[in-house]
DNA sequence: CAAATATATCGACTTTTCCCGATATGTAAA
DNA sequence: TTTACATATCGGGAAAAGTCGATATATTTG
């Protein structure tokens, strides 16, 4: 999923209801990672808490994007780590 | 236990028996780890076949050390890929 | 070769992670 | 304000990972 929203357009070409500004929401996920709706809510959520990624509510929708400067961060971290 | 091979010397100013040219012997490990002779030898044994450290035999001891090209391989695949 | 020591392997149990269905909540449309 | 739709949360079952004790293998020493 990680992947899949770094490159919103390219992965997601049916999502319809709106732009990428603020990314991907949980529907089109859902259907492209072949698990429930539950599951893939509570892995977003996770990912969310984590600080990878963020969301943003619009309407009845949620959208999940990336937050790229935890994942420098967290390359960062672990080049310097590892 | 991969960050203790990083400064075998330092981290196991114990180990008497050889010098550090082929890492750790697997009983100092288990020490400093505090588990199971056999739980060690075998996350040793894991770490080994995922090429991240080396093993040595010399007579009755086994000795680990870290593989570096193999994690600044796994940094760059890290650091492209995230 | 027998005993001692170091490590490896095996089978079982425990803990954690993954994933689901059911249901709750929040929002929009009729 | 009821209904429909999207997402979130909850409880539980299944799968995977972690850990152990018992035992096997390898090596050295007497």
């Amino acid at each position: 999923m990680l992947e899949w929203l770094k490159e919103p357009e390219l992965n997601f070409p049916d999502q319809i209801t709106a732009g990428f500004e603020h990314g991907v929401c949980v529907g089109q996920i859902q259907a492209k990672a072949g698990l429930t709706q539950s599951t893939v809510s509570e892995y977003l959520s996770i990912l969310q808490r984590a600080g990878l990624i963020e969301s943003t509510r619009v309407g009845q929708w949620t959208y999940y994007k990336r937050n790229e400067s935890a994942f420098e961060a967290l390359s960062k971290l672990i080049e310097s780590n590892l």
